[in-house]
DNA sequence: TCATCTCTTGAGCGATCACTCAACAAAGAC
DNA sequence: GTCTTTGTTGAGTGATCGCTCAAGAGATGA
């Protein structure tokens, strides 16, 4: 049974005004103060529900990372057959995602925590983990698809996992400089134009 | 004649040791008390000669600008007699310089402004209005390529130009998450292979 | 010598930072 | 009703932020 006085505001709803924040102008340039007027608490109610401000940054990111935008990348890794049709879907839905006007342009991870002062640098690393983890998560699917015969033997999946990394990050980044979605769409057909013809 | 009291440190001296800190941290996560400490002056002297904490950042900006890692590109456009060329050298002289162990990571325009608070948007925009006079700058020769047949008329000067900005940005992202020469040059190789082909 | 000009120095300005806490409020347990 | 538990509130903590200024120092010009 829940003891104690309830709580009188919506945690998820909370979470999500602060997710808004945090990927509009990153982690340091976003202040308590400025967190407790999006979500309408008072700095008491949001230590208590969230702890200190780092923790509520790694919260935020991992309510990201299950929405569409932030997860759109590991879906099509699960769901395509083929490992080209995976990176072609990752590149298109990025091009639609990143631009998109219904939440701030490009991608947290890839955005929130790029310039901050050596007492954040945690903050950094976290999010610069999270990054490398993908690349690996690449390079294995590339790997895999190598050992399977869809990448010729000559194809380098470890330097194709950080060109695709790259072109995602670029993407991420013209976004936030305002490029649109037929723009970056096609910069995505453009990428998939180095994609390892099959053996002769 | 020079009147007065004379400055004290040099001062060329002290604004490299400002964009030192600039590149390596960005704007806002660098503190002018920091700045100070590394530029062996006190606060007084850093106003009286650059002005303002901005006034001193985009001077370094321009300082930056004619160095080697900061000029290349534009040198590059500037020498090389194809724009094939051009591009090839601009992508492989990226990944010698972005991971360049003697200085910090990535490049300054790129990464120096992701996170400011509204106060400092006006440094954001600045940084964000060079990497589009960037990508302007590609179009144009890309335009003119087209036009002296170095490539196909169905070619897209436009999202040829969104692409290498884009693989550019993110090779200095990767850089500074590690990536070493040997792994961005296989990625400039792997961005090259969307070159348009001659027409058939 | 002495006035003038510029730079340096160190103290310190108001504002904002992340964060805390005592007092109070609202729920369940008994 | 009373106790216990948890959440909310608003004032306020020390630290740091960018920046300023009066006082002193080192140069030239007359």
């Amino acid at each position: 049974m829940a003891r104690g006085r309830p709580r009188t505001f919506d945690r998820d709803t909370a979470l999500a005004q602060a997710t808004r924040l945090f990927w509009e102008r990153g982690y340091e340039a976003t202040s308590v103060g400025e967190l407790t007027e999006a979500m309408n608490i008072r700095p008491g109610s949001l230590y208590a529900a969230f702890g200190d401000k780092k923790s509520l940054f790694k919260e935020v990111v991992e309510v990201y990372g299950r929405s569409p935008v932030g997860a759109f990348i590991g879906k099509a890794l699960a769901e395509e057959p083929t490992t080209h049709a995976a990176f072609t879907r990752i590149l298109r839905e990025a091009a639609a995602a990143y631009p998109d006007p219904s939440h701030p342009a490009g991608c947290l991870i890839i955005s929130a925590a790029t310039n901050v002062t050596p007492q954040d640098a945690e903050v950094a690393t976290y999010l610069r983990d999270l990054r490398n983890t993908n690349l690996g998560l690449f390079k294995t699917r590339l790997k895999a698809a190598q050992q399977q015969g869809e990448l010729p033997p000559d194809a380098d999946p470890n330097a194709l996992a950080h060109y695709f990394g790259a072109v995602i990050q670029g993407m991420s980044q013209q976004a936030r400089d305002g490029a649109t979605e037929p723009a970056l769409l096609k910069v995505a057909a453009l990428a998939l134009k180095a994609w390892p013809p099959p053996a002769a």
